[in-house]
DNA sequence: ACTCCGGCTGAACACGTGTTTAGCATTGAA
DNA sequence: TTCAATGCTAAACACGTGTTCAGCCGGAGT
């Protein structure tokens, strides 16, 4: 048999290793390197994938399948407002996922955005949730307020991880509870009391702009 | 003479079309278009600084010195508490410094931790400011708010400008503008209204860490 | 037993990189 | 004029990259 789509065995090892590389040394890696740990040829990775960036594409798939199984099974835990960064970051098997995802967004790859998007999405349901229960204060834009909470908290933790690389990227669920660890003091105080003392500047804004955007914030403030 | 110093001309020009080069580009950019840029051979830039990795660093001095002249500049519109970012997005001039400051964080590399450093001092001092004039609430852990802020916000632009590059990097400027326009109706609501209507979490944590660190807020929770 | 065939490899190719080397050209001094 | 030195370059080198190609090897089919 020719097997033509599920010859499950060497070619799934080079994409899986494949996968495990990128997380640790980023898209830069060499196919070379890649095939070494596949115990392979590099001529076998290109005859399997055609060339490296279709390689880089298939991985995409993988870890973004990865990632929806990983949410569905964990799905109570989610609904109660954990976002998948917390999921991920307790089990050390998320870890190369999870250092995935980072290089993916650390090079503005499809799995980045993909993934900051689906973020951002869950986000705006944990807030509606949040609201309704009365936990969570409303937001005048709500769309705006969950793509700003997604973008700093991820940002900051690609920030961290960037000036302060783990040594064995083993490590890296470890080096992103270390991080909620950190950042979870000053995040409740500030979602607790917010910084300013008065709303002088929000009203002032409000007045301004007596309607926030609602499809696109994007508008530059003229010049 | 061998004005082994001080001759202005080349050298510099070399070196001001590396720091064009590497923010356009990133610090993979060649040797090769680096010369192109500066009208001289590949051989001249190495005969001028030895090495690659010897421009590299010699642009990153220059960069910090321009941040530096930046910053004693404009002290006046800073001390009224506007970040160095602010000032940057201002004039499109500063756009190559930008960006070069942007690449720098991206790698790790020592301008990205020196300016985040700088940034991170400078927050201190401005929320000091923010506190004693009663603009701003007090934090049980000043630096760890500061280093919270700066982070968040830094990182956020570094993973908008990654995930949607600008097609012209001299549009930078503008792009951090808008950039700035669309966090900050999110940013200061947050910061006014804060987010949870309930201070249960944080009295929790307060009471299950009873003393915020005071120096390092960087302990991790246990192993 | 023979053939065939497909997974697989070693060796090479083409190319881009940082760097070196030998030497050109221009300039200033003796 | 001659010599030396300096700024600079063309050409090559060594190396790492993705990719290709001819062919090996082992197992299945007849």
């Amino acid at each position: 048999m020719r097997s033509a789509s599920n010859d499950p065995t060497t070619r799934e090892r080079i994409r899986d290793a494949a996968v495990l590389r990128f997380a640790r040394d980023g898209f830069g890696a060499s196919v070379r390197s890649i095939a070494t740990d596949a115990g392979v040829s590099p001529a076998l990775v290109i005859h399997h994938f055609g060339s490296k960036d279709e390689l880089h594409a298939e991985c995409d798939e993988q870890v973004l399948a990865e990632i929806r199984k990983a949410k569905n099974e964990s799905i109570d835990e989610l609904a109660a407002g954990q976002s998948i960064l917390h999921r991920f970051a307790a089990a050390d098997e998320y870890a190369p996922m999870l250092g995935y995802v980072l290089r993916s967004l650390q090079d503005g790859g499809p799995v980045g955005q993909t993934f900051i998007e689906q973020m951002i999405e869950d986000a705006v349901g944990y807030t509606k949730h949040g609201v309704e229960a009365g936990l969570v204060k409303p937001s005048h834009d709500e769309p705006a307020r969950a793509r700003y909470l997604v973008l700093s908290a991820l940002g900051m933790l690609m920030l961290e991880i960037t000036l302060r690389p783990p040594e064995d990227p083993a490590d890296l669920g470890a080096i992103v509870r270390e991080f909620l660890a950190t950042s979870y003091f000053p995040m409740i105080e500030l979602y607790t009391q917010g910084f300013f003392t008065t709303r002088r500047m929000l009203d002032e804004y409000l007045l301004y702009v007596p309607d926030p955007p609602q499809d696109t914030a994007t508008e530059p403030a003229s010049d």
